[in-house]
DNA sequence: ATGGTAGCGTAGCTA
């Protein structure tokens, strides 16, 4: 089984390139976040006529928005809010073959990496501690699991182009990483894409679109995240992060699709 | 130290 996931921001201007995306890579599941759409207005019939016929979509007017779509049914399908907000960035349901999936949109967290100063730093903060005990008390939940999404931190040295030059930017600090740390510890969560790709290898699936030739200046940092319980670690049978969907035309997303296979 | 681009929806917020 083969599970994607991207934040596309914008489902229904990239709606091509998801075809695209879903005619090379053949995925069962594919998980979206920045859909940037209300419900009524989210591409159904395009993504059903591919073969995901199944949709567990939550969006809003212009902001967040999650999608879980699958090629097989979803079942126990839910939502959560998170620091109080009904702002569309958690979704997830039961796959038939019993592995509960969660599709995430962390908040980015705004320029200024301190929570005083910068409101949207403190959410974010919080919306990771809030995480973290929310999933410490998933403990008794033991069904096997995986978690994606754009969770906008990268933890490790080789996340980002220059871990000197980023440790005082928003996504690599070390108050982000330590509460991005506690999440993942909380219910044993094995980074499913650094199980296959050496800590030492820098690994990016964004680029920001500030940058004049992304793919020269290659200034990445790998915020989109694929985890699994301990359960599941043995099934891993790799993983892809499709870096040319950068330069996917005629508009590309600024993150490319992260991918594992599991057995 | 600064400014650079993009989407939604049509101003200004968010990323």
């Amino acid at each position: 089984m083969r599970i994607a996931t991207w934040n596309i921001n914008s489902v229904r201007l990239r709606i091509g390139l998801i075809e695209r995306f879903i005619d090379s890579h053949n995925p069962d599941v594919l998980c979206l976040q920045e859909t940037k759409t209300i419900n009524d207005t989210f591409p159904v019939k395009a993504l059903d006529a591919k073969g995901f016929k199944h949709q567990h979509i939550l969006g809003m007017k212009g902001y967040n928005g999650v999608a879980i779509l699958s090629r097989q049914p979803l079942t126990n399908k839910g939502s959560r809010n998170w620091q109080e907000r009904a702002d569309c960035r958690h979704v997830f349901a039961d796959l038939p073959n019993g592995i509960e999936i969660h599709c995430c949109y962390v908040p980015a967290g705004g320029d200024i990496p301190d929570p005083v100063a910068n409101d949207k730093f403190a959410h974010k903060l919080g919306f990771m501690d809030e995480k973290a005990t929310w999933w410490s008390n998933q403990k008794h939940n033991k069904k096997p699991k995986i978690l994606v999404g754009d969770l906008n931190v990268a933890p490790l040295e080789h996340d980002v182009w220059s871990h000197k030059q980023m440790m005082d930017v928003v996504s690599h600090t070390p108050i982000e990483i330590e509460k991005f740390m506690a999440w993942q510890k909380a219910h044993q969560w094995t980074d499913a894409v650094r199980h296959f790709i050496p800590y030492e290898q820098k690994q990016y699936s964004w680029w920001s679109y500030r940058a004049q030739d992304w793919k020269t200046s290659n200034r990445g940092r790998r915020l989109d995240h694929i985890w699994v319980t301990p359960s599941l670690v043995s099934s891993l049978q790799g993983t892809e992060t499709l870096q040319e969907a950068r330069d996917w035309g005629p508009k590309p997303s600024d993150h490319v699709p992260v991918m594992i296979d599991i057995a």
